[in-house]
DNA sequence: GTTGTAGAAATATTCGAATTCTCGCGATCG
DNA sequence: CGATCGCGAGAATTCGAATATTTCTACAAC
């Protein structure tokens, strides 16, 4: 065995991945952590040394991400990282309102017993889990973001297409960019367990309405947040990205 | 030169396209046109020798097209293009109806002049190109097919989101792809341009529940037809795809 | 007949070495 | 002085050759 060493199991099916998968999900985790936004360009060297595999599945790795609007690509040019803006934050949220009312509404429009059973649970688990890492308080806590991932991919998983929820996926990654980026310290004080449950109560009492408003809420909320870091930070120039060309 | 010799330029900006490019622009036609259903395994090498290019680029390629949604993957085991159902349709169909109402509604409510012009001019457009090829009547005309991708998305261009223009280009794609596989001969007499015409008078005039309705009812037609098809062609177990695993 | 299994063949994946391209810099030409 | 042209150095891209894994086949045991 000469490469390839870090390789048991991908998915527990015992199925082995491939290096280029395993790249791949070790730098969308470092880009959705924001663990690498001081530059904006993205060497395909670089990321071979840094993860320790061969030019061929770094760069397939690279193409997924790209594919995914996490980095950008030029021909030629490589690869760099989607850089964040104010606007784009704006359209990203605005986005996901619209995407994730219409999946809450059908979701709900066609909701059966397990979904129920599921949703109640997620709830419940994001109960257990404290937002904040025991740890540090600068950064969240994974198992709590993990928890609160799936509520929120349950309580639309009902809503009877794969397309949309794989959509609401991919903005939900950005918008956790986003919130990681705009994380030096809590500012204000929230309650997310009371803003989940307001959500779920409404939708498993099949109150479309409520559950959708606070479901917007909660996001709306999520963003202005984040907006507040996001421009307090940008004037003092800090390690943000850097030559775009 | 050894390598990479059939690259002029890409995008007109005189920037030349790398292999894995233009290799992803070929192979993803050919997958839109329906042009090799009939093998649901697609193996790297089949698709080198066909393509004329290394491993790494096709590869390239392939993660792609994969994280479009035009092939799946599995780690170790390669790729396969995505196999098409009934279901899959309707899914699809239903799920085009949801985005590109909303897209439309953002659209008509903040629409501007120039929005206005691109508008009339791409139906315009379409009204001159006609809708069957003029040599092959089992392949629809590769232009009328430029135009009609373009009045749809300038319809929905002003809706302040690239991400959800991008998620109306995806679906489109796959909703491309069965439309040609149910292409063998037309069925139904259908009046395109009536149908288009109606949508762009109802958005231009403001009337955003008329074009929604117009532009739901101009898809699920289609839908429908395609379905027709899809049926009739599928108990003969003619040359669709094949062993899956 | 079914199940299991070693070995071969076919494929997929990855690497290391070219090859090609871009970008910056200094010289040269209007 | 500004614009253009060469010319490397540094990157990106691609190839051809290994290396790993899966799949197929023949054969044996139950």
């Amino acid at each position: 065995m000469t490469y390839g060493a870090a390789n048991l199991s991908d998915d527990g099916t015992g199925a082995k991945s491939t290096l280029a998968s395993t790249v791949y999900h070790q730098l969308r985790d470092d880009l959705l952590g924001g663990a690498l936004e001081t530059e904006s360009k993205l060497r395909v060297e670089w990321v071979v040394s840094k993860y320790g595999a061969g030019a061929s599945p770094v760069r397939e790795a690279l193409n997924r991400l790209a594919s995914e609007g996490l980095l950008g690509r030029h021909d030629q040019r490589g690869f760099f990282i989607m850089p964040v803006s104010a606007t784009e934050l704006e359209e990203l949220t605005r986005t996901r309102c619209w995407l994730e009312e219409r999946a809450l509404r059908e979701s709900i429009a066609h909701r059966t017993a397990e979904w129920e059973e599921q949703l109640v649970l997620a709830l419940h688990r994001l109960g257990r889990a404290s937002r904040l890492s025991s740890q540090s308080s600068s950064s969240l806590n994974p198992e709590w973001e993990k928890v609160h991932r799936t509520f929120h991919r349950v309580l639309i998983s009902a809503c009877r297409s794969h397309w949309l929820v794989g959509f609401c996926d991919q903005l939900s990654d950005h918008a956790y960019r986003y919130r990681q980026m705009a994380n030096d310290g809590e500012s204000i004080q929230r309650d997310d367990f009371a803003e989940h449950r307001l959500i779920a109560e409404n939708a498993l009492d099949g109150n479309a309405d409520g559950a959708v408003q606070a479901l917007i809420d909660h996001y709306q909320l999520t963003a202005a947040m984040c907006m507040e870091r996001f421009r307090q930070g940008e004037a003092p120039a800090g390690p943000g990205q850097r030559a775009q060309r």
